[in-house]
DNA sequence: CGATGAGTTGAAACGTCTCAATCTACGTGG
DNA sequence: CCACGTAGATTGAGACGTTTCAACTCATCG
């Protein structure tokens, strides 16, 4: 049972509050008020701004720092074919980027604005440094990087979904749900990406997103004009994206 | 650069040793003949051994411990229609399985044996108290979960090539990879799984991997007696798998 | 040695992709 | 401020690849 009470925030613009930031878990620890949540301002706040278009990284460069989003959105790729990309993922504010290079030393894939975009970037040196010292350090970020395994997962079984249909709803339910995570609402919200990035990400067409956006507006599931996007039948999507399973 | 010139092991019967083993890297900066490294002994080294189609954990059980595999090999699924599975993994010699439990407090997919397997199994609590003392292992431990996200991430893109062939292409060359990494022969191997378990975790049915690997054979890229196969052009079968990008 | 489950193969049905034309929104420069 | 150019989105029609259904073979095991 998660809380979404709260006034919902427009993607566009606002700024997701420190509190409903992936990274938030790692002030918990620090006794609040006291030096060491300083100690941890310090290493964290330095802010950055990009836009759209831009890249936040690049595959290959030296790993230094972990970002974390706080408003805009970030696609990841990278190369597939000799001229195309992969998209590999969305990442929407309070989500995270380049845990998967902490081990590796670089970058795994390139990350880009899809609209402007403000980041918080931690070193990530320092921050593990902390946690050698400030007690509950490491154990939030263990369990930082197991929530970003099981989000991986979980974007692993999207793909999985036999059917375009099926693949597409999924990842509408998936969206909704990570926005509503954050204070955003479920029903209504940007598509930032276009339809070829959508289309790449699960390994469909653009045509085919098209018309299956249209054919799901026609069943009254959603409605969609342009960038923006209303869900009006999430129960229904559920059930299409092959959820629903036993009672659980 | 990765070698594998010891005499490649038989992945049915043969354990991996110590230092193949993921979880190996938890056991350098404890200091070698230390009493440490009998700490870290005695949290470790319980076995458990299963036969095929028994299960290790299954998908809802409370979270307790890491498991590395030693011989054999495991698949993991979870429910995907009412009375359908999906195949999220398999999991070979070397390799770990239930780390994305670590923050969710039960296991997210259910781990079945295809074969008879010994484990290692690794009390998480335990594990990371000992982190919270021993230097270097909460490091460790940071890495591995890394490898992780970045296994997670290569299998994503392994599903995301479009068209069956490249699919199956790169899902070999990736099985050949992992066992090559852990010492076994990178060209002769077992199939563990069977067709229908490789289609489901492919997106593919089962008539066409057998299809597909008839046709693979006669192409003359690889050989496949029922579960045994032999790579004969790796080269080709990356070509396939979208590999050779640019000249990196 | 028959039973059983896994694997193979064929033919038809279906879904998705590709190619191509059209349409829309948006940013740019006149 | 309007007009145009461009990139993204939509829609249609045919080609292609994959799935499904079904028959059959082959190994394994009781």
């Amino acid at each position: 049972m998660r809380r979404a009470s709260h006034e919902a925030k427009e993607l566009h613009g606002a700024n997701v509050d420190c509190k409903n930031c992936s990274m938030f878990a790692l002030c918990l620890p620090v006794g609040v008020g006291d030096a060491d949540l300083d100690l941890l301002e310090r290493i964290i706040k330095r802010r950055k701004l990009i836009r759209r278009g831009e890249d936040l990284f690049r595959r290959g460069d030296r790993f230094h720092a972990v970002y974390a989003v706080k408003s805009g959105s970030i696609k990841t790729f990278t190369p597939a074919d000799r001229k195309t990309v992969q998209v590999t993922g969305f990442h929407l504010p309070g989500e995270l980027l380049g845990l998967d290079a902490v081990g590796a030393g670089v970058y795994q894939y390139s990350a880009r604005a899809l609209e402007t975009a403000s980041l918080c970037e931690v070193p990530f040196d320092k921050l593990e440094g902390l946690g050698a010292i400030v007690h509950g350090v490491q154990r939030q970020m263990l369990r930082i990087m197991s929530a970003q395994i099981r989000h991986d997962l979980a974007m692993h079984a999207l793909h999985c979904k036999s059917g375009a249909e099926g693949r597409l709803a999924a990842f509408l339910v998936n969206l909704s749900a990570r926005l509503g995570e954050r204070g955003f609402s479920r029903a209504e919200f940007r598509l930032s990406m276009s339809r070829a990035d959508i289309g790449n990400y699960l390994g469909l067409a653009k045509e085919t997103v098209s018309r299956l956006f249209t054919q799901f507006q026609e069943r009254q599931l959603i409605s969609v004009k342009r960038k923006s996007l209303r869900v009006h039948d999430l129960y229904r999507l559920e059930a299409l994206a092959g959820l629903h399973l036993a009672g659980a």
